[in-house]
DNA sequence: CTTTAATGTAAGCAATGCTCACATTGTGGT
DNA sequence: ACCACAATGTGAGCATTGCTTACATTAAAG
C-alpha cells in the first residue's frame, strides 16, 4: 500500500529533509524554496508547515541530523583507537572526512545561515555532545603528557585547526583551472586533502611539546 | 550641493553596501532585501540594479572590500615585525582580529552564501593577495628553520588554524547563560578570545619542531 | 465505531528579485 | 553654448516565495 496517490505522503518530514539536502548541494541554501520542495515532494505548498514551523527550522534539522552522525562517527573512531596520538590523529581525519562527506549538513552546522547558533536548545545540545567526544581525549592527552594548559585551551586550539581544514576543504574549489593568481592558496587546501595526517601530527606536537 | 531631493544620489554603491553590512549584522543574510536596502537610501526598488547585476554580486562586492582590507591589515603587521616568530604569531592575531571587527564581510569571504567562489576572477585574486602575505612568511620560516615540508602544506596546516579560530569565534557564541550542556565548547572558543597567542605559539612550535 | 489528533489541501496576502520601458541628469565633443 | 550620449534613477508589472487561516481527509485511540 505505498503507491499512488494517497492522501498522506507518510514520510514526507524526512523526504523534505533530503531533499532538502539535495537541493542545496545543487544551488545554495540561498535558492532553497519550500514551496519547490513541496512540488518535488508531490505536495501542496503548504504542507511542509505541518512537519517545520519555518524554513529556518527546517535548516536546523538537517544540522541537528549532521551533529548525530558526526557524534556517532567521533566515538566510534575514538573506541576504536587505543594508542593516544593515533587516535588524535585520527579523530581529527574522521572530523573532516565528515565535513566533505556532508558539505550541505556541515555549512548549516557552523555556517552563519542559521542565525543565532543558540535559537535552538536541540541544536546546542548535539553540537556539544559531538565536542565532548573530542574533549575527553584532549583531557587524557593532557594527563598522559601531564601538561600545563587548560584543557579548553587545547580545544580551542584544536577544534580551530579541524574546524578550518573542513571549511576550507568544503569552501575553497581545488578543482577548477587553476589560475595563476590563486595558485598558491589552491595549493594550501589541496595539501590538505592529500596529507591531512602531517598537519595533524605538527599541531600534535605543537600541543605536547612543553616549553 | 548635497541636501534634499536629487534625482541622483551620487553615492548610492557604496550606500548600498555599507547599508547592507548593517543589515545583514543586525538581522542575517537570510533576511537581506534589495528593495528594504532602496528604501533605506530613500531611492526607488530598482534602483540598485543600476550597480549591482544582482543580489548575489552586491553581496561578491562585500567580500571583495573584505579581502582589500584583511590584505592592508596582514601587508602592515607584516612589515612591522622583524622577528618571524613573532610576526608569525602577530599575523594570526591580525587575522583573527580582522575577522571579529568584520564579522559579516567575513562570513561572506567564506561562507557558502556565494555559492561557487570561482564566480567572479575579481573575488578570486583579492582572496590570492590577501593569502600571499601568509605564504611570504611562511616560506621565511620554512628557509631560516630549514624545514622539510611543503610551503603549502604550512600554509594549509596555518590558514586551518587561523580561518578556524575566526570561524568559531564569530559563529559560536560565548557571552549568552551558559547552559550545562554546551559549557566545553563554550568555554574552548572563549580560550581562544582570551589566549590566542597560546594557540598560534602551540602552532609555531608544531611546524618548526622537526622531527 | 466514533472521536480526535495528525496530516494534507485551497485560497490568499504581503514581500521579494528582477525585467522593461521611460525619465532625468551629468559630461564630453564640437 | 549646445547637444548627443552614457550614467543613473523611476514606475509598472511578473513570477515566486514564506506564511496564515479555514477547511478536508486520514490514521490511531478509546
Amino acid at each position: 500500500m505505498k503507491s499512488r496517490s494517497k492522501y498522506h505522503h507518510g514520510e514526507l518530514r524526512s523526504a523534505l529533509v533530503s531533499l532538502a539536502v539535495a537541493e542545496i548541494a545543487r544551488a545554495g541554501v540561498e535558492k532553497l524554496s519550500l514551496r519547490s520542495l513541496a512540488r518535488q515532494a508531490g505536495v501542496s505548498p503548504t504542507a511542509p508547515f505541518r512537519h517545520f514551523p519555518d524554513k529556518q527550522t527546517l535548516l536546523a534539522g538537517i544540522a541537528i541530523e549532521g551533529f548525530e552522525e558526526l557524534t556517532g562517527r567521533l566515538t566510534d573512531t575514538s573506541e576504536s583507537n587505543s594508542d593516544i596520538e593515533e587516535r588524535f590523529i585520527e579523530l581529527g581525519t574522521t572530523y573532516v572526512g565528515f565535513a566533505q562527506e556532508f558539505p550541505v549538513h556541515y555549512q548549516l552546522m557552523f555556517g552563519a545561515v542559521l542565525g543565532d547558533f543558540s535559537t535552538s536548545k536541540e541544536l546546542q545540545e548535539a553540537a556539544a555532545s559531538s565536542y565532548a567526544v573530542l574533549d575527553v581525549t584532549l583531557a587524557e592527552i593532557k594527563h598522559s603528557q601531564a601538561l600545563d594548559h587548560d584543557v579548553a585551551t587545547l580545544g580551542g586550539l584544536v577544534w580551530s585547526t579541524v574546524h578550518g581544514m573542513a571549511s576550507l576543504v568544503i569552501n575553497v574549489p581545488t578543482a577548477s583551472v587553476p589560475t595563476v593568481a590563486d595558485a598558491a592558496p589552491r595549493q594550501a587546501v589541496k595539501s590538505i586533502h592529500n596529507d591531512m595526517r602531517t598537519g595533524l601530527k605538527m599541531v600534535y606536537r605543537g600541543i605536547t611539546h612543553q616549553t
